[in-house]
DNA sequence: TAGTAACG
DNA sequence: AAAC
């Protein structure tokens, strides 16, 4: 098991410190709704990014780019309490180039798939919950694989690195009003990625 | 197949 | 009815 669950890595001042980064990140990067690539379907997530490079998903595919799909501004930059938090816990000697931020609110669900549109694996997938309480499903590297599902609490870090690196998650449900630390509830989760190879 | 719906 |  290459998945490491880091509980409550960010106490409660931190926790508060990231949302006000994040303010900023939003200011500058509104949200926006994904699609489905071919169907077009919106997701009930809602995203943004910051760093280098973000991910988005439409019509056309999942892919990174530089700009924000709906304002073309450049994605803001990662705030250093998460790239400190990289360097801490990614174990390779560069940087995130992406980190993608979902907005979860009351029956926002994310269905199993994998993090694979980055042109490098050898770097860990680090991802930051705060806010309400999700319940998480992680399986294997194959859909078919077993799953179980285990909930994330704000503040908690998982890494997905080595074998694991491609499991496949999700989000099955978010307990609303589990968390008051988002003033308008819900849960925002933070994705840090490294895209290129090094 | 980062989506939905129907079924048991 | 919700979860799976």
């Amino acid at each position: 098991m290459t998945v490491q669950i880091l509980p409550e890595r960010f106490k409660t001042e931190d926790q508060r410190a990231l949302v006000a980064d994040l303010g900023a990140v939003l200011e500058r990067a509104p949200l926006f709704v994904p699609r489905m690539p071919r169907s077009g379907k919106p997701f009930s997530v809602r995203m943004t990014n910051c760093g280098p490079l973000g991910w988005v998903s439409d019509i056309d595919g999942y892919r990174y780019q530089p700009h924000h799909p709906e304002t073309g501004a450049p994605w803001p930059e990662i705030p250093q309490r998460l790239l400190d938090l990289w360097h801490e816990v990614a174990g390779v000697p560069v940087g995130p180039e992406a980190c993608l931020v979902n907005l979860y609110g009351p029956g926002t669900k994310l269905g199993l798939h994998q993090d694979r549109d980055e042109r490098t694996f050898e770097a860990p997938v680090v991802s930051v919950s705060l806010g309400d309480t999700a319940v998480f499903r992680i399986g294997g590297t194959t859909r078919k694989a077993a799953t179980r599902s285990m909930r994330l609490a704000s503040g908690d870090v998982i890494v997905f690195g080595g074998d694991d690196r491609l499991a496949y998650h999700g989000i099955d449900r978010i307990l609303s009003g589990s968390s008051s630390l988002l003033p308008e509830g819900g849960r925002i989760n933070l994705t840090l990625r490294r895209v290129t190879p090094f």
